[in-house]
Formats: structure tokens, sequence, C-alpha cells
DNA sequence: CTGCTTGCAAAGGCTTTGCAGAACA
DNA sequence: TGTTCTGCAAAGCCTTTGCAAGCAG
């Protein structure tokens, strides 16, 4: 049985579990957006989950996406990336790290966390805290 | 002559300037948009930047203030920041430098140059070069 | 004159919402 | 049976564009 094969039920069973670790009712649709997305460390769109959802079984409709991934963003279990104005990207690794975009190609790419350090002294303004730190790199074409 | 008012004509003088030197032919309505951006250092939204401009005066068209707006930034005048999904914002300070963001009351402020540091050992990826780091500390309400 | 700019309205693209039916507990 | 979830279509919002009229050089 191929482990990354989204289908075979081994992998469901870790989705369903995940998603309920993180206080979320694992649905067929929920279940099958987020394998989609956490097949791999991957930045993608909600069009292209939608896309990539759909490759297989019943479809899933793009209002159930949307929905689906934001409510994945607010419980934690993936990161919504703001790079740029055009549309969200959602990023299936959630643990602290960096990008590069480039804006030509839309294309985002993590950098490794070993070659990039933010050092923060500053305090928050009042009665705020820091709920999380994004850099992103922006990218253009050489010369 | 108050030197901060937006029409006395030494300010106005400038800003003709400033658009000349950074090649954006100065049109009235273009004069006056760039006059309520950099009459401070501030962050603001296209529909700010709408209203603030046609407080006093002859109004400038919705379309001409993002057209504007955009324009500015390519010519490198004022920065468009990418903080979340809802809508652009233009920030009249260019130099380098960071951002809190308060999603829940979508304010932006600076961060103190001094205590924030970003090291990037990173190569960019192939045929690319780095166009500018953005690095925004996000903020929640404390507890 | 000739090309750039404006401004209105309309279109466009991404995302959310209303609501009825389906699934679930 | 009552609550939650889905999905279609429609609406909403920010932004861009088409095009005719205006302005600048």
């Amino acid at each position: 049985m191929n482990p990354t094969d989204p289908h075979n039920s081994e992998h469901r069973k870790n989705i369903v579990q995940l998603l309920r670790s993180h206080g979320i009712s694992p649905t067929v649709q929920r279940v099958k957006i987020a394998s989609t997305m956490l097949l791999r460390p991957q930045h993608l769109s909600a069009e292209q989950v939608l896309t990539l959802t759909n490759q297989t079984g019943r479809p899933v409709s793009k209002a159930t996406v949307y929905n689906s991934l934001g409510l994945f963003a607010r419980k934690g279990l993936i990161r919504e990336l703001f790079v740029d104005q055009e549309r969200a990207f959602y990023d299936s690794s959630t643990h602290p790290h960096h990008h590069f975009y480039n804006p030509l190609t839309q294309e985002i790419c993590d950098i490794d966390p070993e070659s990039v350090s933010v050092n923060l002294n500053a305090q928050p303004p009042a009665d705020t805290e820091i709920s999380g730190i994004e850099v992103v790199v922006h990218l253009r074409p050489k010369q």
C-alpha cells in the first residue's frame, strides 16, 4: 500500500484523528479536502485545492472548500498566507517558517529555517500580544 | 504658513518635484493623491486615500485613486503592503521597515527599526533575486 | 495635434452568505 | 428530532478595465 496515497484507509484514519484533535468534526468532504492539503508540504490556493480534491471521487463544492480551508486555518490545522492581494494561499506546514514569493509566477517556497532568523525586541502595542510572525521575501527575475 | 498644510504651494511644489523625480507626470489628481499619502508617515487603504483626498477641493474619482496608487507603488514612491486578504494598504515610507498588524482593528503600525533584525543566508531560487523583505508581526488581544 | 489621463459604469476575480435539502448524532 | 453540514446560486467587496471626453505638451 502506498503510504502517500490519499485514498488508502490508513492515511484516511490519520486525517480523521487529526481533524478530531483540532476540534473539527470529520465529515466526508473535510477529510477529502484535508487529505489533499496535507498530502505533502505545499502552498495551495483555494482554487488549486478545489481542483486537486475533485480529481477523484465525488466532487466537493467550491463553497465547501473555501469554508473548510477557513475553518482549518482558524483551528490551526493549516496556515493562511498573505503574500499578495490576488488570492489567499494555504500552507500545510504550521510550524514557524518563512517564504520566498515570486509575484510573477505566483510561486511560494519555504526558506530553509536554518538560514533565516528574526530578532524582535519591540513591545507589542498595549493590550495585544504577538500571535505570529510572517516573513515574506519578495523575488524578481535576475537583472 | 503651515508647512504641513497639503494645500500650501511650497508643499505642492515639492510633491510635483517628487513625482517628476520618480518618472510620474504630475497631473492635478496625482498631486492631490500624493499630497494626501505623503503628508505624514501612515498606512492607508485605497478607500481611505479616496476619502481623505476628497475632503477638500474638486473630487478625484475612485478609479483614478486606485490607478494612481498602483502607479506610485510601481515607481517606488510608496510601498504596497500585503497584510491581509481584505484590501491593499499603502505605506508612505519606502525605507526598509516592518509592521505590527492587528487583524481585528485592521491597524498597521511600524515596528521600531532598531528593535527588529532579519538575518537571511538563504540563496534565492535560480534566476531570481530579492526585491524586498516584508515582516509582518500579527497581533491578537491579550489573553 | 497626438498621446496621456480622467472618470463613470461595468466587468472581473476571489470569497462569503442565504437557504433548502442532506447527513449526522 | 434537532443540529450541523453541504452545495448551489447569488451577493459582496475590492480592484481593474473599456471607452468617450478632457487635458497637456
